[in-house]
DNA sequence: TGTACATCAGTGAACGCGCGTTCACTGATGTAC
DNA sequence: TGTACATCAGTGAACGCGCGTTCACTGATGTAC
C-alpha cells in the first residue's frame, strides 16, 4: 500500500533501481552515482543508503536485474527451441537485448563480476544453464553439448558486442537479426554429429 | 635525443602512454585521470596538457595503441593463415590478448568508440579487414566471405569477452586455448561450400 | 477506541577527496644573424 | 663564435564540481495494551 506522504517514499528501493537504470542509459556507467540516483528519485542524498549498503551493491542489484530480464527475453523469444531456427530466434532476442540496453549490457558483462555479489552471481550462472538447456534440448544427440553451448553462447554474444560497438552494421533491426541468423545457421549447416542429431531427433 | 633535465622530460608523450596503461591494468577505467598519470609520469598536473587535448584523447591514444597491438599478435601468431588451424592460431592469440590485457581490451571494445577520433576509428577498420583477408586467403571459394568473417570475428570476440568475465574456465592459458580452438574448428567441421572450397584449396 | 512508545525511513549538514581544466608564469632549448 | 630572441615544454596556484559516506537528527508509521 503506497503512501501518498513525500515524507515516506513508498518504495524507494525500486524507485532507486529504477533511476539508476535511466541514469545508466542517459550518461553510461560514469553517470550513474548514488547522489544522481536520490537526486532523479526525489529524495535526499543518503536515503539510498537506507536500501543499499553501498554503491557497488546499487551497481549489483542493476545488474543482477538484467540478467533476468535478458533471461525473461530470452524465454519469450521461444519457450521450447528444439530446432537451429528456434535456436536462431532466441540469438537475434539476445543481440537484440544488447542494442535495446546498451549501457545496461555493458554493465552486466563489460565489468569484472563482483564474486561477493551473490545476487549478481546467481543471474549469470541461470543465463549459463539456460544456454546449456537450449543446447541440449535442441541437439539431444550432439558429442559435448557442453562444448557446443559454449560454442553457440560466444558466437551470439561477440555478436552482440561488435554490433553494440558499432563494428558490424546495426542501422536497423532487421540487417542486424538478418546477421544473426546467417552467423547462427553457418554455425549449424554443421558438423555431422548435430546434423545425425537433428534428423534422428 | 633524450635530455637529462627534470624540466624537459624528453618524452612526455610516449610516458604518458605508458603510465596511463598502467594506471589501467591496475585500477581499471576509473582510475585513469589525467592527474594520475602526469602523478605516475612524475610531472605536474598540467603538464600532460602538452601533448593531449583532454582526457578524452588520451583514451583514445591509449586504446588505438592497443589496436595496433593486438593486429601485431594476430600477425606473430601467424603471417599469412591458410588452413583452419593456422586460423585456430590466430584465434588463439587473439583471446589471449584480452586476457594478458584485461583493461585495455575492455577500453579498446567495452566503451563506444568515439567517432570523432580518427586514430581509434582508423586503427578498428584494420583489425576487421584484416580479419577479412584472413577468412579470404583461408577459404577463398566460400560463399559469402564478409558475413563467413563476421562470424569468425564474434566467435572470438564473444570468447574473449566471457572468459575475460569469468563466465568460463580461464585458469590456465592451456584450457583457454583448448576451448578456442574446438570451438572454432566447430565452426569449421562446417558448411559444405567451405569444406569444398578447403579441398579445392 | 485511545494512547505510549518502538521502529522505520527519511533529512540535511558536513567531511575529505580527486577530478578536469584555466591561467599566468618561467626555465630550457634552438635558431637567425 | 656569441648573442638576442622566439618558441617550446614545463610549473603551480586556483577554480568549481560532484562524489561517497558519516552522523545526529526527526517526522511518520504501526503496534501493544
Amino acid at each position: 500500500m503506497p503512501q501518498n506522504s513525500a515524507y515516506h517514499h513508498g518504495d524507494l528501493r525500486a524507485a532507486c533501481l529504477r533511476a539508476a537504470r535511466e541514469l545508466l542509459e542517459e550518461d553510461g556507467s560514469a553517470g550513474l552515482s548514488l547522489r544522481a540516483v536520490a537526486r532523479r528519485a526525489g529524495v535526499s542524498a543518503t536515503a539510498p543508503y537506507r536500501h543499499y549498503a553501498d554503491r557497488e551493491a546499487l551497481v549489483s542489484a542493476v545488474a543482477a536485474e538484467g540478467y533476468r530480464e535478458l533471461a525473461q527475453d530470452l524465454a519469450a523469444a521461444h519457450p521450447a527451441p528444439s530446432t537451429p531456427d528456434d535456436l536462431a530466434a532466441v540469438a537475434v532476442a539476445y543481440v537484440r537485448f544488447a542494442l535495446d540496453h546498451p549501457a545496461l549490457f555493458r554493465a552486466m558483462f563489460a565489468e569484472p563480476c563482483d564474486p561477493t555479489s551473490e545476487e549478481r552471481v546467481a543471474a549469470t550462472a541461470a543465463i549459463s544453464q539456460y544456454v546449456q538447456g537450449i543446447v541440449r534440448d535442441a541437439f539431444p544427440g550432439a558429442d559435448d553439448t557442453g562444448a557446443l553451448a559454449t560454442t553457440v553462447w560466444a558466437l551470439v554474444h561477440g555478436l552482440a558486442f561488435l554490433h553494440l560497438d558499432g563494428k558490424l552494421d546495426a542501422s536497423t533491426p532487421e540487417i542486424v537479426a538478418d546477421q544473426v541468423r546467417s552467423s547462427v545457421s553457418a554455425l549449424f549447416t554443421v558438423s555431422p554429429a548435430i546434423q545425425g542429431a537433428t534428423a534422428a531427433g
